[in-house]
DNA sequence: GTAACTGTACCGTCCGGACGGTATGGAGTC
DNA sequence: GACTCCATACCGTCCGGACGGTACAGTTAC
C-alpha cells in the first residue's frame, strides 16, 4: 500500500474517492461543527482538538494556524459549491425550484460549511466574506438565466437568502418556518417566476 | 436646576426627552458600531472604551460586565421593535408592504441595533437569540394578519429576512441587490399577496 | 524508517474584570 | 455660608486566565 503525504490524501479527496476519515477531516469537520453551534468565539485550536479528538499537536501538524484552518473549510465550502452550482444548472425543474429548494437546512456536508462559513464572515473575516460573495453571485447569475423577470428573480434570490438566514440562526422560530411545507413555497416561486 | 442621578438620566430618556449624548450613550453606541463593523470578536471592552473616548474604568461604571453591555443593546432593541411593531400595524399600505419597505437597509437606530443583536446571535449569545425570536414572532404575527394566502405570507417573510441577511453581511453582492428598485420589490409582494 | 500522530511544557498577548484613586457638586448641619 | 459628608461619574493600572502558537521528545502503524 503507497504511504501518502497529507497533500495526496487532500487530492484523493477532492477527486471523489471515498476513504476512511482521516484526523485531517475530523479535525475540518470539528472546526465547522463549533463555528456552526457556537459561533467563532468558541471555535478555538484547544476546543476543536478536543471534539475532533486529537491532541493539539496533532492538530498543528496539519493546519500551521488558526487562519490555515479557516481557509481550509473556505475552500471546501466552494468545492462543495462548484459542484452544487452544476447540478442547479442541469436541474430539469429549473434553477430557482432547485435554488429555493436547497436552501432549506438539510444536514448536508455543504450546508454544514456553508453555515460555518457565514459564521467567519460574521467575524469579519475578508476571506470568508469573499467566499460568500463568489458563491451568492453564482447562484443569482443562474436563477437570473432561469427567471425572465429580473424583479421576479430579486424576489426568489431573497426567499432563498430568507431559508439561508433561518438555517444560521439558532432558535425556536426558525422551525415553524423552515419546517413548513416546501411544496407550497415552491408555488410561491412558480408564481413570481410566471408572472402575472 | 434639577439634580439627577443617573436612574433619572434614564427615565428621561425613556420617555423620549433628548439630551446631549451621555457617557452611557456614548459607550453603547461605540458598543453596537463594533459588533456590526468587526463582529463579537472585536467588540471587546477596551475598543469600546476607546472607540466611545471613555477610560476603561468609566465603561465599568456604567456597564459592571460584558454581559450587562450586551443586554442594554438588547433590550434597546427591544424597545425599538415594539415601536416599529406599532407602525407597522397601523401602516396604510399593510403590514406586508412596510415590512419589505423598511427591511431594507436605512441608517436608523433601529437596524443599527437589530444588525448589532444578530452579531450577538452569532455568538450562541441565548438572551440575543432570544430577543430575535422575538422581533422576528411579531413581524410574522403581523404580516400573516395581513396576508390571506399563508404560504404567500411565508414568502413575504422570507424576501424580509433575506433583505436582513443582506444588511448584516459585509460585501459586494449586497450593493447590488439591495440597490435596486424598492418598488419593483414591493411589487411582487402585492403578486404574492394577491394571490392568482 | 517514515508519516502520522501524542503529550507536555512553555511563551507572549489579549481580554475581562477588579480595584484604588480623583474631581465635582449638591445635602445637611451649625 | 463655611464645613463636613457622600454619591456620582469617571480615570488608570494591575491581575489571572485563556488563547494562539512554538518546540520537541516520544510512540504507533504501515
Amino acid at each position: 500500500m503507497m504511504s501518502m503525504t497529507a497533500e495526496a490524501v487532500e487530492n484523493a479527496r477532492v477527486e471523489g474517492m471515498s476513504r476512511p476519515p482521516t484526523a485531517r477531516e475530523k479535525i475540518l469537520d470539528a472546526y465547522a461543527a463549533l463555528l456552526r453551534s457556537d459561533g467563532e468565539r468558541a471555535a478555538t485550536m484547544d476546543a476543536t482538538a478536543a471534539l475532533a479528538g486529537v491532541s493539539k499537536g496533532g492538530l498543528l501538524y496539519h493546519f500551521p494556524s488558526k487562519d490555515a484552518l479557516a481557509e481550509a473549510v473556505i475552500e471546501r465550502l466552494l468545492d462543495a459549491a462548484q459542484q452544487d452550482s452544476e447540478r442547479m444548472e442541469a436541474a430539469p425543474e429549473g434553477a430557482a425550484r432547485y435554488y429555493v429548494r436547497t436552501s432549506t437546512v438539510e444536514e448536508t456536508e455543504f450546508d454544514s460549511f456553508y453555515q460555518a462559513v457565514v459564521r467567519l464572515a460574521a467575524g469579519a473575516h475578508a476571506p470568508a466574506v469573499a467566499a460568500l460573495d463568489q458563491v451568492h453571485g453564482d447562484w443569482e447569475r443562474l436563477v437570473r438565466e432561469d427567471v425572465a423577470d429580473p424583479h421576479a428573480a430579486e424576489a426568489i434570490m431573497l426567499i432563498g437568502e430568507g431559508l439561508y438566514y433561518h438555517s444560521t440562526m439558532p432558535g425556536t422560530w426558525s422551525r415553524s418556518l423552515v419546517g413548513s411545507d416546501i411544496g407550497a413555497l415552491l408555488e410561491q416561486v412558480d408564481r413570481l417566476k410566471e408572472g402575472h
